[in-house]
DNA sequence: TAGTTATTTAAGTATTTAACTAAATAATAC
DNA sequence: GTATTATTTAGTTAAATACTTAAATAACTA
């Protein structure tokens, strides 16, 4: 969780979550949706990995990218402590 | 939204949303809980605000903190459309 | 009034982050 | 084999971030 925090602090991250919420794409095609060299597309991708938000997955010369939902689960656990519980006011 | 990602980026401003989660507290408070300074804790809880995770009232000389639940249901709307969409597969 | 307490603002610094270009790796095609 | 394409790694730089101490603001107390 604490790299998946980190991870969506930015906001061409979350782009990028966005584009693959439709379908999984490579990274090539990711870049495309971008002002920006695949370089830096790629290391916000190694992030993505490292914070479990997206899965990779290579196919030939061509790496697919796909969303790997169990961390967005345990996001809305976590934001759910925070109106569900609601200890007793002082 | 977005500074709220920021906001939750740090995990000194999510320790300090999960001492709120149990009860209201000033920012002398907020701060013994840490080894830090008060003017880098202070600064901390003006990005929380700003970011609308959490309220301020002054009582006398006093600040006090709570959390605003607000940004923590559109946290929660957001996570669930990665997960529940889930659009068709190709 | 002056003195104390609670908090924030200002200014400076070290670390982290996000971007770039160039080079490396890996798979495909000829 | 060489050439081409897709992607990542390495090295650099500029900007953002998180901390510090010192000073300012504001409220309370004697």
């Amino acid at each position: 969780m604490k790299d998946a925090f980190k991870a969506l602090s930015d906001p061409t991250r979350r782009e990028i979550l966005n584009l693959l919420k439709e379908k999984d794409l490579t990274a090539g095609e990711i870049s495309e949706h971008f002002n920006m060299s695949k370089p830096s597309i790629s290391q916000h991708l190694k992030l993505l990995k490292q914070a479990e938000l997206v899965f990779d997955n290579k196919q030939g010369q061509f790496v697919y990218y796909s969303l790997n939902t169990t961390v967005f689960q345990e996001l809305i656990s976590w934001a759910m402590h925070f109106i569900e519980k609601g200890g007793q006011k002082k």
